[in-house]
DNA sequence: TCCGAACCGTAACGTACGGTACGGCAGAAA
DNA sequence: TTTCTGCCGTACCGTACGTTACGGTTCGGA
């Protein structure tokens, strides 16, 4: 698990272009992506691809690595923490999650590294669940902690906590889009989404609405 | 949407049986099943996959839609609703739909169709969507307004009802299983989250906890 | 100015696999 | 018994693509 969330390989400028050419091929052939593609399209040969990357799948695994890099987001860690800025916060991580995983980039990402865990070709899986799934569960869990320690959450385990907020927020959103289902979400689209699944979600952990004591 | 959920081809015996082959090395290989591989496993020639079948994609489509036909369950449409029965029936599809997405044949069946729906080689993707999120979905939603209408239940769309009950059930279970991670789901834990699921359904969605009442 | 490293473009190699062709066999029908 | 049909086994073909090799060019440093 949580394998290589970073990638300080000390790019060049060269290679990153490289690696954003990889990318947006990613996104328009798929799996179906050559190495002769990419190295006509990024104007560089092949033999400096193999080079760089040893292989096809390291150049995948770059590339995958390289995107991730891009969408590190800060940590939401406030000192003042109110019921309206949690719930901002949540919205907002339910706005960037929905953003994120209806995006053309994080759909092609998450069907390549799909296949490739079924083949056990390599170990992109992981690294999408790294920087994906995972990921965003790390960034979460503090604020759901804070939100408790304000008194404004009730529940026992974070981790179980942040799987019901995310079901909420991505109900069937993702696993239909990598089935190729064309479900167009709009910004306003996601706004109202996010907002619906957090407003049920401090329906089933705000500790106003359920002021729960537990016995220790 | 809802590609071929019907498939009546008068399969014969000889031809399932060649498609179970197909399918249990779909499960041991993934996408990199080979024709050669089904041939020598069934016993059978090339040319006559080629004839049945067409071409590989003809093959995997087949297979798909061989194991679609397995998994048919009944309808739950019992005449005398209370929230006993409700809340059963609620378990019922929770249990059963983790227990299938969690099922190594519907992960390697969705890991092809999720790679093909990104090619665009075939229609995979349309077909494990109407047979698994849209298939459950038009059995469920039956249920959700005979609760509705018993007064068990308090929701305006059935669709968004159903899509937040999948979400509370399936939460990040499919996502991590198709990505690779190793998540052991023992009938006892499934049991459980489904259970935990339909009580958070209840919370969100009963009738007795919200009595609702909408202008007209 | 010369050298070497890095890199581009392209040709070439090897292989894996989808798809086809063909010979042989078994069983049913006549 | 003959014949026809359907199927098995296998050899074969064409192609696509990963990978390697190589000649030519640019550029920074001695």
């Amino acid at each position: 698990m949580q394998t290589s969330i970073d990638n300080g390989e000390a790019l060049t400028e060269r290679q990153a272009e490289v690696l954003d050419v990889a990318l947006r091929l990613l996104v328009e052939e798929g799996d179906a992506l050559t190495m002769t593609a990419v190295a006509r399209r990024a104007s560089c040969s092949k033999e400096t691809l193999y080079k760089w990357f040893g292989d096809r799948d390291g150049l995948l695994t770059a590339t995958v690595q390289w995107q991730a890099s891009k969408v590190r987001a800060g940590n939401y860690d406030r000192q003042h923490l109110d019921a309206a800025a949690l719930r901002d916060s949540l919205e907002g991580f339910a706005v960037n999650w929905l953003s994120v995983i209806s995006s053309s980039t994080s759909i092609a990402l998450n069907r390549v590294a799909v296949s490739h865990a079924g083949s056990g070709k390599s170990n992109l899986g992981s690294i999408v669940l790294a920087n994906g799934r995972f990921a965003i569960g790390e960034r979460l869990k503090p604020l759901l902690e804070a939100g408790r320690a304000a008194g404004l959450l009730a529940f026992d385990d974070a981790e179980e906590t942040f799987r019901s907020f995310f079901g909420l927020v991505g109900r069937d959103v993702q696993i239909r889009l990598l089935l190729g289902d064309t479900l167009k979400l709009s910004a306003a689209a996601i706004e109202r989404d996010a907002r619906h699944a957090v407003d049920q979600f401090f329906t089933l952990f705000g500790a106003a609405n359920r002021p729960k004591i537990r016995s220790l």
